[in-house]
DNA sequence: CTTCGGTATATTGGATACGAAGTACAAACA
DNA sequence: TGTTTGTACTTCGTATCCAATATACCGAAG
């Protein structure tokens, strides 16, 4: 007998509508209001109208788009009080994902932490912006593993989810203080962690989303 | 000028579908693991097979039915790490709706909990389970309007809608002295919450929950 | 010039029929 | 008994069609 990785195909092709379209929306490509018309994005995706609804659907579901009745879908707009509700919710819950990363610490996530850090501040120093964005992104999902809580970090990922275009816009216009600071906010985070000390590493990470919140809502508040 | 509410037409045949299929799994009509054939579905309710696939992807991102490749949708099985992670969650999350409930506590709102945990009393006396059930989903769902915070408000009832088919389980198998338990909580928790003490309304409804998930891990330990 | 009404167009939401592909199950086979 | 095969069933997607409704435009009436 021998062994062959299975294939998996557990994309069906409304999945990689979602997908698609999810990118765009969280990469800005899609503004917000932009009206979704099925058979212009069937068009596009070269497939029927039936899994780009479903699809949309999903989108839906996650809260990055929303629907009026006969009208159609749109890209949804967030107002400033939806992106505190946001981020109170992830102060709550980033908190317990430590709660219960922590106990799960090991050399192997601190060196890979620690790295990414490491990176993050290479980014900064060279003022790529992206990358550091990309960076952010991944150092937090890291920690949601962590946890191995799947519907905690279901939830979580969802949030960040729906104002990730926000983040992304907001993030293009980082002074390089703030660069600096935000690389530091981690690399704290990351001290505070290895010590394997609850409480302190749950103020350290609440610290760092209200930081976070506080940035974004200065960007935005002059915004609309 | 004036303004008048708009009249909304927002009840699709999926939204229909959605909403009797969620009713039936929330019941136990449909038990757990139950296969669900979009034919047959769509017989029973003489619609198309396309609303009731719309309709079954609402209730797999609500976390209700999940869904194999090729397979099709099933009612979820909960294990019950999945139900401690739900509930580690809405007591982070309960206390959230506290915080920001608690500045929008009035007269009326004071009245309407004391009358529901009222009505819980007398069915606790008559033995009605089902009654007492609905008045304790109604009380949750009254303080989690009075947080304001939509988004808030959108993850933790979707949290509860998950476990509600075992909650509805676990309900019938209450004792006397459990029901009467779980009339005085909720009266504890109105007299803290009369008070307008943030932090120990919050304790109090941690409580509440951490016992309600106690009574729930007792019931299912034996179950599986 | 604004308001009203009609018309044209586009889009959604749903119905229906069909086909390809994967799954389950039972019967036939070794 | 254990394996193979065949068949029926189901999903997932395609292709078309249709009714209801939203929107935009245009012209006429006030």
């Amino acid at each position: 007998m021998f062994e062959l990785e299975p294939i998996k195909q557990s994309d069906s092709l409304s999945d990689e509508v979602a997908r698609r379209l999810r990118r765009a929306i969280k990469r800005g490509d899609l503004p917000r209001g932009t009206h979704l018309v099925e058979q212009e994005i069937a068009e596009q995706f070269l497939v029927s109208r039936m899994p780009v609804r479903i699809g949309i659907q999903k989108l839906i579901d996650e809260g990055l788009v929303f629907k009026e009745p006969r009208r159609g879908a749109f890209v949804h707009t967030f107002s400033s009080k939806e992106l505190d509700e946001v981020y109170s919710i992830r102060v709550a819950l980033e908190k317990l994902v430590v709660q219960f990363a922590v106990p799960n610490w090991s050399i192997e996530i601190e060196a890979e932490l620690e790295g990414i850090v490491g990176q993050m501040r290479q980014a900064a120093a060279a003022g790529d912006r992206q990358k550091g964005f990309e960076l952010d992104s991944k150092f937090h999902s890291i920690l949601w593993e962590l946890s191995q809580h799947s519907i905690l970090i279901e939830v979580v990922s969802s949030l960040r989810s729906r104002i990730s275009r926000f983040l992304a816009e907001a993030n293009e216009v980082l002074s390089p203080a703030e660069l600096n600071h935000h690389v530091a906010a981690h690399q704290a985070l990351v001290d505070v962690l290895k010590q394997r000390d609850i409480e302190r590493a749950q103020d350290a990470i609440a610290d760092h989303i209200l930081d976070a919140h506080e940035r974004i809502r200065n960007y935005y508040s002059y915004l609309d």
